[in-house]
Formats: structure tokens, sequence, C-alpha cells
RNA sequence: GCGUUUGUAGCUCAGUGGAUAGAGCGUCUGCCUCCGGAGCAGAAGGUCGCAAGUUCGAUCCUUGCCAAGCGCACCA
């Protein structure tokens, strides 16, 4: 149990003859201590229920402390300022907690008490085009996300919502039937396809007649057309291999892949059944969901102000012309999963722009099936800038594919391999590059408060020191070299429990049992720059160690047990950036 | 205009209803007879946008203002 779980009971147990009803809950609980210098712990509960009991903080803590019986973890607990309560770990403690977690495949991280299901939505890359720098953030957290909550003991389903439907269909389809270049399109599919979209495209804005021929093209591909269909289908494969292209480079798997397409023989019924149960209307030829009324009008995803008024803003689900939009498809996406999965949770890693978009969405689910209890939640990022902090573009304007970020991510990466260790031969090189490189990227985008848009830095991604991939996989590497090191010299590497003697050992050690708390820490709110902060912490506390504590040349006994700190560090490590979904390397 | 996100060190960013607000980069100073210096230690650098309020205590919560990004029905 984590030393925090085990501070908490002791003082909920002391805390039972006191009245608590009148403090909230969380104020009562054991925290981090803000600074090292009161401890490891800090219990700050005195406070508030002084104040609901009427009494003096440092009376209340006086008696906390009397009934309180932590003697197995903790040295005596103090009272400081004006009645905090301040837990310092004990050596011995933290030695069998390190013992255990270092004989366990889990580290010591528990499972979840109550496992839940959750279905998790990210990357949903559109056809027909290049995957760009837009969806490398959903990417990336999405994936992180799947395996976090893995790793807690969840059940998830990571589903790829991919964009596979829709008008830009017919243009294609106008392209692909008169100006297709089979050359191109066997050479560089997506390229050919963007530019059958991109021609018609330009054509149509000068041409009418393109439009509706294009139309007329999305129509029979709806109306289920064989020849439409077979194009369509040609198009979402090919479109599929560069994704698992992509995705292969980047180590992230799906669940399931259901498109839009998936859903869309339910939108018809699904519109008349919001239209029957009085949740939507037409309005101006088309049909949408309106505010029912209920609640603060501010927080009303279907209401706006307008010149001081507060005005209907619907959302729509069918257009004028028949055809159904997105809001229509979420929804039906939301009865398919709940369905067929039925989550305690879903999760959508998308950016913020689409934040007003959801709260419309979920809550026309909510009217629409109130007794449904699935927590619904919008996991939203900000932006990637460039220098200029406007969102990435290339020199030329154009959007940043995410092939040619990894390639450049990979020889950049490839240059600084060449320069700190030009005895590599050119495979290791290479192979290194390929997982510094990715690494980086991503990284620099979960190190991120995913609150914020950032400013995408090569310099930064790969720098060479600090708070980047690359320091924290030579700390890895280090580490191993260790073991390596010892085998070449015959030294006995055989490891054994742990002793906390020297600061850096205690300080190691310390960080090592925090992993757990990271973890939880980290899933709260789903902010996962938590556990870049955490194995960012964890390097340094070994590198403080490294340079304070020799491994190979110490006695017998000693190396045994630093080397139990070095195995146990190395697996919390590779686990973190694992879940991180960050590869090590034991050479670099 | 309304909503929403953001505003913290020169720059890029973390962070928390609690005690002295942190890191990286940059600047300055140290540390290689020693397991990987892609490292470590230290210094300098702050009215936590502004102002009220709630609180024993606010950078954090509330409200107002200032500034910026984003969104605002027939794209997704």
């Amino acid at each position: 149990m984590s030393a925090q779980k085990i501070l908490q009971s002791a003082v909920e147990a002391a805390l039972s003859d006191f009245d608590v009803s009148n403090v909230a809950p969380e104020t009562l609980q054991v925290v981090a201590a803000s600074n090292p210098q009161f401890g490891d712990y800090q219990w700050n509960g005195a406070l508030p229920l002084a104040k609901a009991l009427k009494q003096k903080p440092r009376d209340i803590a006086t008696r906390v402390l009397e009934r309180l019986d932590v003697s197995a973890i903790s040295e005596s607990p103090e009272i400081a300022g004006p009645g905090f309560l301040n837990f310092r770990l004990k050596t011995s403690w933290l030695e069998s907690a390190l013992d255990h977690a270092r004989l366990d495949d889990r580290l010591g991280v528990e499972k979840a008490e109550h496992p839940e299901r959750f279905v998790v939505d990210f990357s949903s890359p559109n056809v027909a085009k290049p995957m760009h720098v837009g969806h490398i953030r959903s990417t990336i957290i999405g994936a992180a996300i799947v395996r976090m909550l893995r790793f807690q003991g969840h059940e998830v389903v990571s589903d790829n919502h991919i964009g596979d439907w829709g008008t830009a269909f017919g243009k294609i389809i106008v392209g692909w039937k008169s100006e297709l270049d089979e050359a191109n399109l066997a050479a560089d599919p997506i390229g050919e396809m963007e530019r059958l979209y991109q021609l018609i495209n330009e054509r149509g804005k000068a041409d009418s007649s393109v439009e509706d021929a294009a139309r007329l093209e999305t129509a029979k591909l709806q109306a289920g057309d064989e020849e439409n269909l077979a194009i369509w289908r040609q198009v979402r494969d090919l479109s599929q291999q560069q994704f698992d292209q992509i995705y292969a480079r980047l180590d992230v798997s799906f669940d399931e892949t259901l498109g839009e397409s998936f859903y869309n023989p339910r939108l018809p019924g699904l519109v008349d059944e919001l239209i029957e149960r009085g949740l939507a209307r037409e309005s101006d030829g088309a049909i949408a969901v309106f505010s029912d009324g209920q609640g603060d009008p501010k927080d009303d995803p279907f209401l706006i102000s307008r010149d001081g008024e507060w005005t209907d803003f619907p959302a729509l689900i069918r257009k004028s012309d028949g055809a159904a939009l997105y809001a229509t498809t979420d929804l039906a996406t939301l009865e398919h999963r709940i369905q067929t999965w039925h989550p305690d949770e879903i999760v959508y890693v998308t950016d913020a722009r689409q934040a007003g978009h959801f709260r419309q969405v979920f809550a026309a689910f909510r009217r629409w099936m109130p007794e449904e209890k699935v927590r619904l939640s919008h996991v939203a990022f900000g932006t990637i800038l460039g220098e200029d902090k406007t969102p990435l573009k290339t020199r030329e304007g154009g959007t940043v594919k995410l092939v040619a970020l990894l390639d450049e991510a990979q020889e950049r990466a490839l240059a600084v391999v060449r320069e700190k260790s030009p005895d590599l031969n050119e495979e290791a090189a290479q192979n290194i590059a390929r997982v510094v490189g990715v690494s980086a990227v991503k990284y620099a985008d979960l190190s991120q408060n995913r609150a914020s848009d950032y400013v995408f830095s090569w310099d930064k991604m790969l720098a060479l020191s600090g708070n980047s991939a690359v320091y924290l996989l030579y700390a890895f590497a280090r580490v191993q070299s260790i073991f390596r090191r010892g085998r070449e010299r015959g030294v006995d590497v055989s490891v054994d429990a742990p002793r906390l003697v020297e600061p850096a050992e205690i300080e190691l050690g310390k960080c090592l049992l925090r992993f757990n708390e990271a973890l939880t820490a980290s899933l709260r709110d789903y902010r996962l720059n938590t556990m870049t902060d955490y194995v960012y912490e964890l390097a340094g506390a070994f590198s403080a160690f490294f340079r304070d504590c020799p491994v190979l040349t110490a006695p017998d006994e000693v190396r045994a047990s630093r080397l139990a700190l070095c195995d146990l560090t190395a697996r919390t490590l590779q686990q973190a950036l694992l879940l991180l979904g960050i590869h090590t390397l034991d050479q670099m």
C-alpha cells in the first residue's frame, strides 16, 4: 500500500472521535509535503476542523497526534506552523517498500480497486488526405491515456473515428472518374487523391456545373451506387494503409476503427426519433436541437447572447438538403458505443476548438437518454504553433504532414547521434535515431499541459540537455551501462534488498515509490504532463545517485543494494516511459 | 457582443486553498586520477495581468476590468 494511503487511514482512525461532518473531506487528506524541509507528507486538516469545531488548530493537531499510530511508517510526526502535521517516512519502511516494488512485476503499483470500462476516441484522421500536424496531439495523448488506464487495470476500447464519409467524396469521385492518374495513384495514393479533390474543388469554384456533378455523385454514393461505392472503398483502403504506416511508426494501435460511414445508416432514423421525442424541430428548412429552457442561460449550450438578448443557438442535426451533420453522427456513435460496450466513461481526445460542439452533443444526449449514467469527457488540447505564434505551417504555408515531421525528427536525431556517438555502426545509429526522433516528438507534446497552445521547436525538442526525451533516454542508458560494464569486468552484479544510507539513495528511493501517485494524479483530469514531470524527476534523482554513489566499486553488500536501486530505477523509467508511448534504448 | 481557453523569472513553460511559488533554456561560477560530461552542483533573475471579494490563510475559488488565442447553425 502506498505511503499516502497508509498515513491517510491512520489519520482517519485517529479522527474517529471528532465530528467531521461539517468539514469537506478533501481538506482532511494527507498530501505530499509542500516543501522537503517539512518532511514527506503533511496533514493540514487541523485547520478546517478547528474552524468547524470552534477550537484552536494546534489543540486539534495535538489531540489527533495523541491518537495517531504511524510508528511503522513514519518518524514521530511534528506539529508545525498554525497546526500542520508533518510526516517523515522511516528509512526502514522505505527499504521494505522498495524491496516489495522490485520483486513485483507492477513495480508496486496497485490495480484500480474498482476497474471500469472506458471507450477512448482519438486520432480520427480523414481519408484521402495526408495525416498532418493537427492529428499528432490527439494521437499521442489518446494512446497514452489508453496505456495508462490499462496499466491501472481498467478495460479500454480504443476507437478511431475516422472521417470516411461526407460531401468531399462527391468531388473525389468526379475527379476519380475523369482525371485519375493511375501511375501517380500507385506511386503516391494519398497525393493523387488529394490532387483530385483539390482539382475538382477549384473547378467547382469557377463552374457551378462541377459542383452539381459532385453533389450528384455524393447522392449516388449515399444511395448505394455500386460504381461509386467501389471507388469509395478503394479510397478508404488506400487511406487506411497510410494511417497504418504512421501508426506503426508511432507504435499506436486501435481496437476498433469505426468511421463515420459506419453510422450513416442510423442517421435518418435518429433524426426522426429526436423529432418524435420533441427534442428537435424544423428551423429554416433544417432540423435542430433547441434549448429546453432549463437552467441558467449562461450554462445552456443551446443559447447565445446577441445584442443583450439570449437567443437560440441550436445544434443542427439535419441540413435543409436532408444530409446529416457531425452532431448527428456523434449522437449515433454515442448510442452505438453504449449499446455495444456499456462503458463507464467515454473519452474524446480532440482539439479545444470543438469544446462548444461537444457541450451541445453531450447535453442533447442527456436529454435523449436521461437514464444513462456514462461519464462523457472531452479531453481538449491546444494548437501547435510555429515560432511566429500562429498555427504551425510549412515554409510555403501548407499544412505540415506527419510523415514529413517524423522524417525530420529522425534526421535531426541522427545528426545528434552521429555527433555524440561517432563509434556506432550505421545500423545502430539509424535505430537509435528512429527511437530518439519519435520519442522527442511525443515527449515534447506530452510534457506540455494539454490545455495550452504550444510552440513547436526542433531545437528544444531534441535539446541535448534539459527536460527532453533525450535526457530521459540517456538516464536509462546510463543505468543499463552499469550492469553491462559490471559484466564486462567480471563484477558480481546480482541484486539484493536495497538499503538506504546516502542522502542520494534515500531521495532516489522516495522518488521510486512515488510512481503510483504520479500515475493516479496524471489520470485525474487526464493531465499527462504530471507523468512526464515524474519521469524527469526520477531521472534527476538517479543522476544525483549516479554521481554520489559508486556502484561497481562498492563492497559486495553495498553493491547488491545499489544494484537493486539501479534495477528498480531502470524498470520504473522504462514502464513510465512506455505508458507515454516512449521506448527505451540500452545504448545510445 | 456572448461563450471559452490563456496571462507566473529575459525566453519557453510547470504548479498548489496552506508554511520560503518551481523547472528548462539563456547568463554567471564551480565539478572529469571516478560505473556514459547527452551529466552534476551553485548564483542571479518574480507586484504569479490589474482590482475588489470569500477565507484563519488566495498565485489557486468568486466577481469585475485589461490583454491575447479560439468558437459562434446547414464543414468536421
